[in-house]
DNA sequence: ACATAATAGTTGCAAATGAAACTATATACG
DNA sequence: CGTATATAGTTTCATTTGCAACTATTATGT
């Protein structure tokens, strides 16, 4: 990536300094490298495996996977309906409402989970490698107010259509 | 965004602190965001945007635009026929290589474009707006390095499958 | 020169995606 | 209560995506 000139101009644009790009640009390399790993190793795709991870953490309904992970709920439904297939997940039944189920991992799911993670932390390990603690640090904190301040400005976008 | 405990546990992952999730999840939102004001207002897809940003820059062949996007090619030649299509793109004879076309804008293509790229830089802005210029540039040089970054791991991630 | 291999771009096909319609249950309000 | 409205999750369908096979042209080796 060049060098973006201390004055912009307005005019022009250089798709290789326009952030949004940029930013899925360097996303799209990382999901592929992942997607195929945890394919070929797991058999898992992208949002199987991030239900799992979300699951792992606390067992929630299939609408909070999605409200937490940003999936559309029908790629909820159907990454569920492939776990629970293959006896990694399991549908407790929600007495408060029988509309929805608690998913939590099987054991045989949670036997999974426990080999994907370290993979998983390496995987991030390896692409932080060059980056010291403090330029982590940075990351994350501009990655959250990124997230926050690209959530802000969709909205905008959307009433102004 | 929750906080990452300075201690990694090795068995356990949170998603929301797992960078390629993080990245992949503000990626989409401002790529969503973006994608659908450019087809509201511009009646453009992503790709399609993204082909005439870097052929406003220079004119290049098809291979070429696939080459510094990271589009696959069939994504390119169908943003292209769209834009041959609208009169937005012209595909100018190459004498040194009769199998590809040196892409270029037509004047109505430049009029679009110059009508695009000031929303653009707005959007950017307002999406970069709680960043200071040190910020910015931090932004910059990080997201250039996990690019990079991300590039070698999948180089390898690839190998070992 | 001529056959063989490589490359630019297109087309066909199969998988992934998400909006909208649908089912079943839950809530609100007369 | 009973009817209307909202919500959780599924299914259907149309669109988007990219790999693989294909066409046309160019480069290479003998």
């Amino acid at each position: 990536m060049t060098e973006r000139p201390e004055t912009l101009r307005s005019d022009r644009l250089r798709l290789d300094d326009f952030l949004p790009y940029r930013l899925s640009y360097t996303s799209n390399l990382l999901s592929t490298a992942i997607a195929d790993t945890y394919q070929a190793m797991f058999g898992l795709k992208i949002p199987e495996w991030r239900l799992m991870a979300l699951v792992a953490e606390a067992p929630m309904t299939q609408l909070q996977v999605g409200a937490r992970s940003g999936m559309d709920k029908v790629t909820v439904s159907r990454a569920a309906a492939a776990l629970v297939g293959r006896g990694l997940l399991a549908r407790a039944r929600n007495d408060e409402d029988r509309r929805s189920h608690h998913l939590k991992l099987t054991p045989d799911g949670e036997a999974l989970y426990a080999r994907i993670v370290p993979k998983a932390l390496d995987l991030e390990k390896r692409v932080l490698a060059g980056f010291d603690a403090a330029e982590q640090a940075q990351l994350d904190d501009l990655l959250a107010r990124l997230a926050e301040s690209a959530a802000r400005v969709m909205l905008r976008v959307e009433s102004e259509t």
